[in-house]
RNA sequence: GCGCUUGUAGCUCAAUUGGAUAGAGCAGUCCCGUCCUAAGGGAAAGGUUGGAGGUUCGAUUCCUCCCAAGCGUACCA
């Protein structure tokens, strides 16, 4: 049971109402470990004068020996100090609990399921993929740390219009003569008068991006072109074989190259969903929508009818017969729930699609899928970059992700290169470093804040940032390598001899669960993002004003050792959480 | 036009979902080097929370109306 909770069942013992959300964590140390508006909450309701309530059940619970305090304060906050004895053994449970610290069972049997990163097959990833990425890997592991069974999922569109121009462009653009072939069956018979990645030197991602951007414009150019393009998305529904085998040879190269971006995040899927492994059951779906009224028939298409959801209709199957990205969603959410049977779906998307996704969500209510209170849109804020107008491929002007973690690691090299570890470490750590700090630095924002990046200015390593918290860590960890292994002590320490930072540490120590469980409820990662900062802050002025191996007084040197252990500890696995690299050395 | 989102210090962002004196970092000013890594510590300064009303013990947060920006608005993804 966490503090909160012994709180609020002790305040319970005294005034009998549902409080949850009446005790939260001291926001100024001054004023405690933990506050309750509880008494201004229900004075008129239980028609009493604010500060006597608060009066009395500050009376109440004064003597409990978990406080060391509690106070009243005008016009009725109740503040509550922890006793220092509590705090101390808290330190125990840190190291005894080492990686699983702060672990919760607030989400315990429930599955969430949580589709993120789910980039086109026609391009290498920019940094529109990147907070995506970022964002749906944090949010999945500290609903997991929550106690929640999750999936992460993610859908591979690969099929339609655009895989079909990139296959264009390939075919149309990629013979090593430069000759302009346009026949698939030609190609099929020869394979080797086409560039490959290996020959181009380019990595298959970036290979294919620049077919993309050919066979795109020549789409958009050329009506001709047009014609044969789309005919290339019958043929391919009509699983013509040399398109096919086109179609597999285009998208093995993007997925290959994706794929190195994504190893270098630390992405992870469970699942991947992809959609030609779906899209007939989209148009099962219409037709047993018109079967149940669902959907009705409007000018040759098929329409949705969602008017007691207080949203606009949308066309489900064009009038030519095809299907929409709206309709392989709904066909995927029926898939994902027969697979997972998941309590919650999550999709991480950007906020373009918010009406799109609604519709998706009532359309599965509809057919009894799902309830639109499983369904939770989350959506972000844009990324760009600051001094630079909308990135947009057709400009030219978009950020790949690979070329910033590049650019940030190189920055961090430059920075270490003069430090006592070999090359190859300067390398791995500089890397480490240099993610991170990106991560941390998209994390550190409000999900829907749109946020300009700034290479400056947010990869400034200094203040908040993530090789700030890195530092800290180092440092922490510098300490603890320069004693003894001694892990068997008991920890216990004269509490009058511990100054203002150690105490300062032990209550930011102790919090560190409820604020996993807030981050999660709030699907915010900043909130830990913040969390973890102040406790680096702390830990640095301790730093600076309390000797720890140079302590002459043994007990307060050991007692100091366990603290120092227990931050490096909580920051480890905050940092971990938030999907940053742990490093030794900087 | 309608809908959704956003507007906080010079800049980039917080604010525990209605709480206490609106907090950080960067930039600018000033101080700290015999000492566990200075990617550090400390001090001061910086605000009519876009504007005007309203609701109540209490509003950056909720309601109404303006102003500004972004996104969406059925056969694109």
């Amino acid at each position: 049971m966490n503090i909160k909770q012994k709180i609020i069942e002790r305040v319970k013992s005294v005034v009998d109402i549902d409080l949850d959300i009446c005790v939260s964590i001291s926001e100024n140390s001054s004023r405690g470990d933990y506050t309750s508006n509880i008494a201004m909450r229900y004075a008129k309701q239980l028609n009493r004068n604010a500060v006597d309530l608060a009066n009395e059940i500050c009376e109440k619970l004064k003597n409990d020996k978990i406080f060391s305090k509690v106070e009243v304060v005008s016009p009725g906050f109740i503040n509550f100090w922890l006793s220092d004895e509590f705090l101390i053994d808290n330190l125990d449970e840190v190291i005894t609990q080492g990686n699983s610290y702060g672990r919760v069972d607030f989400g315990k049997g429930k599955t969430w399921l949580i589709e993120h990163t789910s980039p086109n097959p026609n391009k290498a990833m920019h940094i529109g993929h990147l907070r995506n990425n970022v964002f749906g890997m944090a949010i999945a592991n500290l609903a997991e740390f929550a106690g929640f069974k999750v999936i992460r999922d993610a859908v591979d569109n690969n099929r339609g219009i655009a895989i079909a121009k990139l296959m264009w462009g390939y075919l149309k653009f990629g013979r090593i003569d430069g000759n302009h072939i346009e026949d698939v069956t030609y190609w099929v018979d020869h394979v080797d008068e086409w560039l490959t990645p290996e020959n181009a030197n380019k990595r298959p991602d970036r290979f294919m991006d620049e077919f993309y951007i050919k066979g795109s414009s020549d789409f958009s150019e050329n009506k001709e072109v047009e014609i044969k393009v789309r005919n290339m998305v019958v043929l391919w529904e009509q699983e013509d074989k040399p398109i096919w085998k086109l179609w597999e040879k285009v998208l093995n190269y993007v997925h290959e190259g994706q794929a190195l971006t994504l190893q270098r995040l630390g992405s992870r899927w469970d699942h991947v969903w992809h959609e030609h492994e779906h899209y007939k059951e989209g148009k099962n779906m219409v037709e047993l929508g018109l079967k149940k009224g669902i959907f009705v028939k409007s000018d040759g298409a098929v329409i949705t009818q969602l008017k007691k959801y207080g949203i606009p209709d949308t066309v489900i199957e064009k009038s030519d017969g095809t299907s929409l990205y709206i309709t392989q969603d709904i066909a995927l959410t029926k898939k994902k729930i027969d697979t997972f049977k998941g309590d919650k779906l999550h999709w991480v998307v950007g906020p373009d699609q918010t009406l799109a996704l609604k519709q998706v969500f009532a359309v599965c209510e509809q057919f009894g899928i799902i309830n639109v209170d499983q369904c939770v849109h989350l959506s972000y804020g844009y990324m760009s970059i600051k001094g630079s107008g909308k990135m947009s491929s057709r400009l030219g002007n978009v950020l790949y992700i690979d070329d910033l973690l590049d650019l940030v690691a190189g920055k961090v090299f430059e920075q270490i290169k003069n430090t006592e570890v070999s090359l190859d470490e300067k390398k791995t750590i500089a890397e480490k470093i240099g993610i991170s700090a990106v991560k941390y630095s998209i994390l550190k924002v409000g999900r829907t804040t749109d946020m300009q990046f700034s290479f400056d200015e947010d990869l400034s390593f200094e203040g908040n940032s993530g090789p700030y918290l890195m530092y800290s860590y180092v440092r922490c960890k510098n300490i603890l390598s320069k004693i003894e292994n001694n892990s068997d002590i008991k920890i216990s320490v004269d509490k009058s001899k511990l100054s203002e930072y150690e105490i300062l540490l032990l209550r930011k120590l102790i919090v560190f669960d409820e604020v996993i469980v807030s981050a999660v409820n709030g699907y915010s990662p900043n909130l830990l993002c913040s969390y973890l900062f102040e406790l680096s802050k702390l830990f640095s002025s301790f730093y600076e004003k309390v000797p720890v191996i140079h302590e002459k007084d043994n007990e307060l040197k050991l007692f100091r050792l366990s603290l120092v252990d227990s931050v490096s500890q909580v920051l480890k696995n905050g940092m971990k959480l938030l999907g940053m690299e742990i490093v030794e050395k900087m």
